[in-house]
DNA sequence: CGAAAAGTGGGAAAAAGTGGGGAAAGATGG
DNA sequence: CCATCTTTCCCCACTTTTTCCCACTTTTCG
């Protein structure tokens, strides 16, 4: 499981060092292949490439006549990118990606189990916060497995 | 599986420069023969020779009585054109499909496993944008293979 | 405080992408 | 049916991008 938010630096090509602490974890999984890919919240998703190959599975057997499922296809797989590691452990980001996501210099990488999330941080501490106070508000309408979690 | 988005640019002849990552497996598959059509969505869709030829099979085995098979027939069938890749790894795309698609210089290519779509950028930005917020909006009808989707 | 590891920047070679000229093929009109 | 004009095809050459690697800076930890 890949935990934690650390802030890291794309540098002017583009290029995210991986966090060192993860580096062992993503050589044992998949000898290095990641592939990174879009997320409706305009950040990019970043997968072991077999956890990946899994996810493009159960996309493929979606119903291809439901609208939502093909556009989650389409956006998912059609920017999905395979990356590889260069000799300093970093991997280099498709400028198609990095401009999907509004990536500059400063970025957050957060641990999300299976995968990570890359965000741009200005974004992501907005998103974060509006998130925080959108809870306090209106928590009528919370699904069953929600009002039952106990943490 | 044929996956990522690319920008790419068409010359002022119409011709497109098939990205390198994807020649290897274009050469293998169906030794540099693609046929490119057209697609509800006015992009253009772009198939190794193999594949269509089944695309076909299917099409021309439809009910002939049909409105809505013939009409996806005409407009499949009868768009769609052979392309062969010059020495440089280009294809010329009939002015034609270039018309239908709205493709200027700015073009992005998305890989969409058995297949490639190629889209006028600006509006490929924006359909995915349109969809992206959609997506957000309307989660009443999901259908139950997308509720229960964990990514 | 010093050594080792991690992170960062950047340069040069190689590869990919782009433009365009001229020959060949095809269309058009008298 | 021929002459002329246009379009397509093929190849060469230039430009830009990518890739690979080295070296410097910063941080971490004993």
């Amino acid at each position: 499981m890949f935990r934690g938010a650390t802030k890291v630096t794309l540098d002017t090509k583009g290029r995210l060092s991986i966090p060192t602490r993860y580096r062992e974890r993503i050589q044992d999984k998949c000898d290095g292949q990641l592939v990174v890919t879009v997320d409706r919240d305009y950040c990019l998703l970043i997968y072991p490439l077999p956890e990946w190959e899994e996810i493009e599975r159960k996309l493929v057997r979606l119903p291809s006549l439901h609208p939502q499922a093909r556009r989650l296809l389409r956006l998912m797989v059609g920017y999905a990118s395979e990356l590889e590691t260069d000799s300093n452990g970093r991997v280099l980001l498709p400028k198609e990606l990095r401009e999907f996501a509004g990536l500059d210099r400063h970025a957050i990488l957060i641990g999300q189990g299976n995968k990570f999330e890359l965000w741009n941080e200005a974004r992501w501490n907005e998103r974060r916060d509006q998130w925080l106070s959108d809870e306090n508000t209106g928590e009528e309408g919370l699904p069953h497995e929600l009002e039952t979690l106990s943490l």
